[in-house]
Order: C-alpha cells, then structure tokens, then sequence
DNA sequence: AGTTGTTGTGATTAATCGGGTTACAGCGCT
DNA sequence: AGCGCTGTAACCCGATTAATCACAACAACT
C-alpha cells in the first residue's frame, strides 16, 4: 500500500472516500473543505493540490451528493457538513445498498446448494474463512473438532459452537492458550479440550475443522515477511466434502489418530 | 434509470455490486453464480454474457473478496457463497470502512464551525435536507417553528423535536394533517400546532424551519413531471442564519406576521 | 470610467482503466 | 495425429477522468 496507514489521517479519509465512489478531485475537495470548515475555491485549491479550476467540478459532485453546501456569490463559497454528520451519511447510504442487494439476490437464489462430494474448494481472506467455518458448525449433528488459534477463536465462533453442543453435538476443540481454554470450558458444557499439535505440520498457525467425519476445512495464515498488525492478516483455506473426498479421507486419518492419542494421556 | 426497478433482481443485483466496486464482469459472474449455485467458466459465461475468456479474471476478483470458492480441478469450478452469506460480507465491509472513514475526518476536523452571518447556503437532496435540520434543532434554545408537509416528518424528526421541547424550547408546527398532528400533540408536549400556510407561496410543497427566530431554512421538493415514486424525491433547501442576514431578516418578517395572524384564528 | 487582478466556465489534451476480442499453448479424448 | 476444450495472455478500443489552457464575466480600486 502506498498510503500511510494511521498516520495521515488526510490520505486515510481521501482513500476510503474514492474507494467509496468519489472522484480523486472531489475527495481531496471534501478533505480540504472539512479542514477548513469553510473557504473559497481559491482556498480550497492550495491546501487540496487540486487546479483551482477543477474545484467547480469536484464541488458539485460534493454538493449533489449532500456533503457539502454553496452559498451563490462571488466568490463562492463553500461549507463542509461535520465529520460525524458525513459519516452518517455515508453509512446510511450504505445500508441502503446493502438492503436492495440483499433482497435482489435472495429473489436469485434458486436452488439449494447440493454440496459437491469431489474435489477441493479454496477460500480466500479471514472473513470469507470464518463465514465458512460458521456454516459449517451449524449444520453439523454429531461432532465437532477445531483447532485454532487464540485470536481467531471470536465471541461470533464462541456463540456458533455454543450452539453446537447445546442441540447435542460433542465438541473437541485444540490449539487454544490456557486462559482461552479456561473461558471456553466455563461458557460451553460437552467440550474436550487438547493440546495443540500444530507440530504435525510446518504451518505456523492456521485453523483445522473437522464437521461429522464427513467436511474438512484447513487453514494458514500467509502474512509472511511484509505482516503489519494493522493489516487484515491474510487467511487462505481449503476445505472438501464426502466420506469420498480425497481431502476428507487424508486429514481425517491423521486427524483422529492423533487426536485419539493426544486425547488418552 | 435505464435498470428495472423491482422486477428483475438480477439487474438490480448487478447494479448494486458495480456501486459497490466490482467490476462489471464480476458482478454479472457473481449474480450468475447465485444463480447456478456453482459452475463452471463455460457455465457461467453462457448465463451471464460474459466473454468465456473473461470468467477466468472475474473470478479472480471474486475469490479475493471472499465471494466465492474456486476448485483447482480442470475443468475449474466456481462455488458460491449464499446470498445471505454475501449480504453479511458486503455489510462487515462497508461498516469496517465507514468506521475508517468517520476516525480519520474526525481527526482532521479542526476549529468549530462558526457559522456564518452572511450570504444564503443552499443545499441539496433529502438526506442532506434532513440532516441540516436536525442540526439546526439541536441548537435550538427558545423557539422552534417547523412548517413540513406529512411525509418528510419522519420518526427521527419527531424524536429531535421532541428532545427540544424536553429542554424547554416552545415548538410551533404546522403544515401536517390532522392524523399526524393529533399523533404529534400526543407524544410531544408543549407543541402549538397551526393550519398550513403554503399559500403564501407557489411553492407545492417542502419545509421551513425557522430557529429562535435567527436561522432560517427553506426546502422545495423538486421533483417536476418525471415524479416516480419509487425515486428518493429530491429536494432544495437554502438557509442563511444571523439577525443581519438578508434572508432570515426578509423570511422572519413574512413569517412571523402570519403565523400570529394564523394562530390567534 | 478605465484598469487590473480574480473568478468561474468551457474546451482541449493526455493518461488510465475496463470492456471486448483474438491468438495460442497445454491437455485429454477419440 | 487430430480435435475440441480449457486456461493464459496479449491486444485494441472506447469511456472516463485527471490535468492544462483559453477566455469572458466580474469585482475592486484608482
């Protein structure tokens, strides 16, 4: 990434504002005006960078879209809405959006997804991850093994195996420090907890889940050298389905044997 | 709009994952892919018009985002996540990034806003209308009057006016119908309400605020023949605030005579 | 009123991006 | 060997937008 990433709270807001579907113009426009509080396009123009000429344009594409007003003089000038008052804009603008989406593909959504019993499927980028290992917990009726890390053990994943166990699935979860372990066997009755055996392989960390001894899904996280703290890390998962599947045949013989070994000291 | 409004959701789906910043072959791939469940390159570029050659690209940028899961088999194959599951998606994200946003104008956002005593601001559309109100009624500390017509009187509206008379601002309100004002006089207090005044105008409809008699705002809802009625109507709105200020010292003067002449009826 | 510097608009050019097409190498199948 | 299909990559072209320039309208000041 060429931006800063908390440091220049100005280019952080110009990025998100164009990711959000500003022009570069209008963004710094915006930038500037609510540095500024109000000015001139004069004014504009020397702490923005952007040719004094071009203010006009980028001013009205801000105003159209409510986030700016003009008063009609000579010289002009404009008045920046507060930051708060943006924000809400933006985020109510959002969530229409999300609303009409949502609506428009489940109107799509046809008909159930039969899961493919060959091959390996890949997923890419922690949210898509998680999003995985949640469907998956909950559509399974006999037995749970996961295996994590700490950090990516949320409340969100905390709350789907709770609801696991409670309709009567056993839950065998490893990987996790002592204090995690602590919290989750004091939240979650039906829980087997084991050490980690992230030893078996040369994955650094990463998640391993096992659904019914019939759904695999593995995990690594891939932030090598360049691993910001800020930065969403980086999760890349592969997973398969089917007593037959390939994956689900490998992983599960080493899986339970070692956990059946692990499990008996 | 060249798009179908409501009737085909695919469209409209496309549309709004475009906005969303997919690109117009992933977007067409994707709403494909909810469609078929999971497919292949040849599959989907029959469904969904995009180039066969293309799919392979599309879906790279899918992938990335989380949207779907790919099989390294040959043929490839697509899988992808359900609608439900992808609306969730686009919701964390966006939320993530209006949380960005909001810190980063926050942190530059300086002085205060003084407000000017000159000149008339205009503003423009609804949502921004709206917003300018509310700001305005939290700064209200004697006297509000509010002449609206029924349907811009949201729930939100009628919540800041009522935290205004709660702090001992005496309201005025007129313009709404009889069902409204009785739900008005019922929830709020300390409300005097009066017949509408638009006569004075040509104006059909829109608002006008007028706070402790030193700001003012005027709105017209512009939307002429084209009015469909599923388009977020669009509004103009100018206010100008200062005892000096040509336009709150014209509009006070119109303004308060009638409404005296109105109210002691 | 004339002069001067500033303001706002419009036209024009340059560069970038994305859609669309074509070429082609690798592979399995007959 | 021949054929069709898959996946990669290169290319072209049109649209969008950043960036520059020319100019008329205007305000201010002498």
């Amino acid at each position: 990434m060429g931006t800063d990433p908390l440091e220049d709270p100005r280019s952080a807001a110009i990025e998100e504002l164009e990711q959000l579907g500003l022009s570069a113009y209008a963004a710094r426009t915006f930038v500037a005006l609510v540095g500024l509080g109000e000015g001139t396009a004069r004014e504009v123009s020397q702490v923005s960078e952007v040719p004094r000429t071009r203010v006009y344009d980028a001013v009205d594409e801000l105003h159209e879209r409510g986030l700016i007003d003009v008063q009609q003089s000579s010289p002009k000038r404009f008045w920046s809405i507060s930051a708060d008052t943006a924000s809400r804009m933006f985020e109510r603008e959002l969530q229409q959006r999300t609303d009409v989406l949502r609506t428009a593909l489940s109107e799509i959504y046809p008909i159930d997804h039969h899961v493919e019993q060959r091959g390996v499927w890949t997923v890419s980028g922690e949210p898509a991850v998680t999003d995985r290992v949640l469907d998956f917990l909950a559509e399974a009726d006999d037995e749970i093994v996961y295996m994590t890390v700490d950090d990516l053990l949320t409340p969100e994943l905390i709350g789907a195996l709770k609801d696991a166990t409670e309709r009567g699935v056993s839950l065998k979860l490893g990987g996790v420090s002592e204090s995690v372990r602590e919290q989750i066997t004091d939240e979650v009755d039906d829980v087997v907890t084991f050490e980690s055996m992230w030893m078996w392989s040369d994955t650094p960390a990463g998640r391993l889940l096992m659904i019914d001894g019939r759904k695999i899904l593995v995990s690594a996280l891939v932030n090598g050298a360049d691993a910001s703290p800020t930065d969403p890390r980086s999760e890349n998962a592969i997973w398969g389905a089917g007593e037959t599947n390939s994956l689900v045949a490998v992983l599960k013989a080493i899986f339970t044997w070692r956990l059946e070994e692990i499990i008996d000291e």
